[in-house]
RNA sequence: UGGGGCGUAGCCAAGUGGUAAGGCAGCGGAUUUUGAUUCCGCCAUUCCCAGGUUCGAGUCCUGGCGCCCCAG
């Protein structure tokens, strides 16, 4: 007989790890297990200095996020460990971060964190404390597939989705991992909070980067790595010098702020040159983007993607970022790598940044997978290649 | 120093007698568990300077100063 978490056994026997980082969601999720009677242990990343961050609202995993973590172990009655994984992540997360602005990309620190630090290290710590599952507060599904093992899917909140950050995660991790949060809603869980008269329960929700006290990143990476932001020119489509800037980390494509060149109408970073420390600035139509190469893909599908590539190619709905739905796109195999044709085309798409598979553009789609962004090729017009597929699918000749 | 034109915010620019449009840039905020985008708000008591006409001048007049163009 499963229990509520796939798991055989009743829940007082089975020992849960909760990642708890001080939010209310995390926090909510604490609470939700341990009143189904699990075996309950809470543990807290310390993640960076606390001193730096520890007066910033919306930050997570320092000072007075520990603290409030600590509280609700408390509250709840939970033993509540505090770990120190500053050095780990700094390694994989902060200085990659780093690395990945000098390289001209722009970076996603959460999916680094979700893979690294929480689902690979923390995890594995939370085998040792002899726990069978891992649970955080994401707001993502996890269901079992009537095969055996077990399938991603959105949450049931599209605009809470956090699916995005998570395209990476494994199938073995997926068998320890549970989100209990996928299929509520956030007010249903600050109503739950009120409920467990938890004293994070009107705490704000974080955003920013976790690790940036200031809301200044660069300032982050000129600490890490001084020198890192070297000046150059910035330049139109055709390479003409239009002005100067402080730095290739300063810019991220898509941006139309801090250019200070005025044009008389907006422009935009088109794509960013890391060698010769060059910005191309262009007008808003040239951030059309109709097809990525992607790096590292992780196939969360059916069988494996090379089955699911058998055709040549595979219809399926992408996200390049966070906020918006899944839109349309043809997958397919590229010498080393998988190559994603957009159907109606994206702005703003860079490199280091995420695309995100799904199998429906909306509702709780399947998470299929994803990969990191390698290159992105501006739209001209629909490739032939790809008329031919989308003909193909319709069954024309 | 003959002729013509121009000088309005950091940039571009409307305004030709009635109490300083707009765009870009910049700044601030909202949105957002990544970066962006987007949206909202702010941004010239003052129109190169000095006089004058007028109830009223960025707009008209005079004189400076500074640019630009044409012809030499």
């Amino acid at each position: 007989m499963l229990n509520s978490l796939d798991i055989e056994g009743r829940p007082q026997d089975t020992r849960v790890v909760v990642a708890m980082s001080g939010g209310v969601d995390s926090s909510v999720t604490a609470a939700l297990l341990k009143a189904e009677g699990y075996d309950v242990v809470g543990v807290t990343l310390q993640l960076y200095d606390h001193g730096a961050a520890i007066h910033r609202k919306g930050a997570c995993c320092a000072g007075q996020d520990v603290y409030d973590a600590r509280a609700v172990a408390e509250r709840i009655g939970i033993p509540h460990y505090v770990l120190d994984y500053e050095s780990r992540f700094k390694e994989m997360v902060i200085d990659r971060f780093a690395e990945s602005y000098v390289a001209g990309e722009t970076p996603v620190p959460c999916v680094e964190c979700n893979q690294s630090i929480k689902f690979r290290d923390l995890l594995s710590t939370a085998r040792e404390l002899g726990a069978k599952v891992l649970a955080t507060g994401h707001y993502v599904a996890s269901r079992m597939l009537p095969g055996g093992g077990r399938a991603l899917y959105r949450a049931r909140e599209a605009e809470r989705d956090q699916s995005y950050f998570l395209f990476a995660t494994t199938r073995e991790q997926l068998d320890v991992l549970r989100f209990p949060l996928g299929d509520r809603t956030k007010a249903e869980t600050r109503e739950l909070a009120r409920q467990f008269e938890l004293s994070v329960a009107a705490k704000h929700d974080s955003q920013d980067i976790c690790f940036v006290p200031s809301g200044r990143y660069t300032e982050v990476i000129e600490r890490l790595k001084p020198g890192a932001a070297e000046a150059g020119d910035i330049v139109d489509l055709d390479g003409r010098v239009l002005g100067a800037h402080a730095g290739i980390i300063h810019f991220t494509v898509g941006q139309r702020r801090g250019l200070g060149i005025a044009a008389g109408h907006p422009l935009y970073v088109v794509r960013l040159d890391a060698a010769s420390r060059r910005v191309v600035v262009g007008p808003r139509a040239a951030l059309r983007t109709s097809r990525m190469r992607l790096r590292d893909v992780n196939w969360l599908g059916e069988g494996s993607i090379d089955q699911a590539l058998c055709a040549g190619w595979q219809e399926v709905f992408v996200k390049v970022r966070s906020t918006r739905p899944p839109q349309p796109a043809w997958l397919s195999r590229a010498g080393e790598g998988i190559e994603v044709d957009l159907v109606a085309g994206e702005d703003g798409v860079s490199p280091g940044q995420a695309c995100v598979f799904y199998d429906a553009a909306d509702g709780q789609a399947r998470v299929l997978g994803g990969g990191f962004i390698q290159s992105a090729v501006a739209a001209t017009r629909a490739p032939a290649t790809q008329d031919a597929r989308v003909a193909s699918a319709l069954g024309r000749p």
